[in-house]
DNA sequence: GGGTAAGCGAGACGGTACGTCCGGTCTTACC
DNA sequence: GGTAAGACCGGACGTACCGTCTCGCTTACCC
């Protein structure tokens, strides 16, 4: 229904030009693969794209905003969900998953820019964390869930969560260090019951 | 011997003014609490501290590193190794000693903007990082390399140092949520070798 | 014939809407009322008169235009030449008309926005003094041509209009000062012969 | 006195400098001769000059107010004041002079596009009307005073004044004609006392 | 105690980007 | 075909900082 009407919306005047969209999504990129995002900045984006800046600004709160719409043409945002049966199997392939996008340098890139911006600017802290973080908590969290009843006992999922996110970040946006193969067995070695064995 | 002949250097013309030097750790610390970081600017610290620009430029190399000199003062550099005998109670005085400067709202928005600013500019990363996250990353894995043998097995030391920081960092930067007194109790948990139940 | 023509003109498609122009020439006059010329523009006309701006350029080259129009309709354009028969009372009455609208300080600041315009675009130049300089100077140099034979000698009938107006318009544009009422009879006696005293 | 404290004045901070002061002045002088003053911009004087743009802000308060510095040095500022005993050779040797200028056509333009500033910036109104207006009717007041006993009657000298100014200005601002010699003499016949003949 | 060298506050400099505004043009759906 | 809406590119506005430079002054060591 509410499609509905939005698609009914009268749209009077000119429409969006997809054009100048694409335009400045690749700007940025370019911009950023060239020299980096320190390098970035709305006034470049527009020469370089060919577009008015009054443009950029009418789609995009901030040049972080432009990012973001960049980035989500390489990262699936729509998080799947595994579930085999086995508490460790589907946290070995949600580890796996997500761990690869942490190895793709161009990627890590843009995400510590996004995680600074956010730093900075609480209205895009919150954009952020609902397009980048929230979606592959609840995923992780569901995968905890499930087996909540057999965990020995005093660790919350959601500290659960946090741990593995955690070791995530803190490796991207802290150390300089790159992740290893691993990692994934590790957490995963932490994160089920030990009990079983 | 360095510091010998730092001292003994020759030392012509004036001295560096700690006056000054006072002031623009003072104004920045005023601005940031005032307006935030985010209205930080070189030219606003000298001018509120009434010290010329160059005297900034000629004794920190970005603003950040004002900022960071200024958090030095307000939280230990040094970090006590706890060694009481148990595994246990060394991680849980750390972490506590750690945590307390996760509640300190004007340590943590100091944090945030040198962790952003070190995304943004490469050099000053691995500055703070010295300062910052390689003192307190050598204490734990101190703590923890005691109890090596003792552990099950396949996780590394660096992964569980990894496990603590991340959590800290990753509630800092990304998520909105504050530290709660259980999370101590819980890392110790993960932590520590589950066979002595 | 090509009246004829016009008057017949199929007028397909809509007709010009007498609602739109009326709002743009009142919000013209608004703006200017409120804010001063300064703070007139195209955009701000169609903003605030409900109208598309693409409608305004349809009908005014530019905004000075715009408000050329809406100072007509304070301001007779057909000016009455007076005839009583007397050089000097057809004089007072010409000039005690032409002042009256110098002290108009609504219509004075439209008349210095119009002339700074059409210092800065000789298009418009052009459309301002034909509607407000070229009827002006016809009538006075009517009145005063009646007189020519009697006058002294070597002063042409042009330069005396060009007294007259230069006089008023110098008030205007380059003095702060305003018009008294002794300066109809000033220039009646600097005007008129001298020799019939 | 107030030159020497001026002199003395302690001149802190880096001295202005002169070769961006000259830089500006020559750009807007090339860009008002090339396209006109209704293309000049601050944005345009400090690309082309090489110039910063807040160093014409610094110094300048209008564009305006740059042309009318350039014009400066075009056009003589000390008004000389005639005094040759008779009051016709006075006036004509005033009159000719003042002429001179206008017939300048690079002079007119720029004095147009100041006069017309003036219409639209009240500010710069008082400024331009102190550096072009105040000194050229002290004079002629003066001339003409010395006269004040001689004249027949009720015309005010600044009336006379504003009969010299206005038609020199009405016909730079409002026609499109040229000044011819013969004007000299008209305006003299007419400030002159008539009883000589 | 005079020479000299570095630090100091002040502030101008050439640049770059900010976010806003407006100029004209173009496109869309409606009337 | 006119109209309101509104997006488009271009470009100027005036401001804020950047990092550098250049003043005249102060401080403090060194000969």
């Amino acid at each position: 229904m509410l499609v509905l009407m939005e698609t009914q919306r009268a749209a009077r005047g000119r429409a969006r030009s997809e054009v100048s969209r694409q335009a400045v999504l690749a700007a940025a990129t370019q911009i950023i693969g060239t020299d980096g995002y320190a390098a970035l900045s709305i006034e470049r984006i527009a020469r370089e794209s060919g577009v008015g800046k009054q443009t950029v600004y009418r789609w995009w709160p901030t040049k972080a905003d432009v990012v973001m719409e960049a980035l989500l043409h390489k990262v699936e945002v729509n998080i799947p969900i595994p579930d085999t049966g086995s508490l460790e199997a589907d946290l070995r392939q949600f580890l796996t998953t997500s761990l690869r996008f942490g190895r793709m340098s161009q990627v890590v890139e843009l995400l510590r820019a996004l995680a600074a911006e956010a730093q900075l600017n609480p209205d895009f802290a919150e954009r952020f964390r609902a397009t980048f973080v929230d979606h592959r908590r609840a995923a992780l969290t569901t995968i905890l869930t499930r087996d909540e009843g057999r965990r020995p006992a005093p660790v919350r999922t959601s500290t659960l969560v946090d741990v593995v996110f955690g070791v995530i970040w803190y490796r991207l946006l802290i150390l300089p260090t790159e992740f290893d193969d691993d990692l994934v067995t590790e957490l995963v070695t932490l994160l089920t019951p030990t009990g079983d064995q």
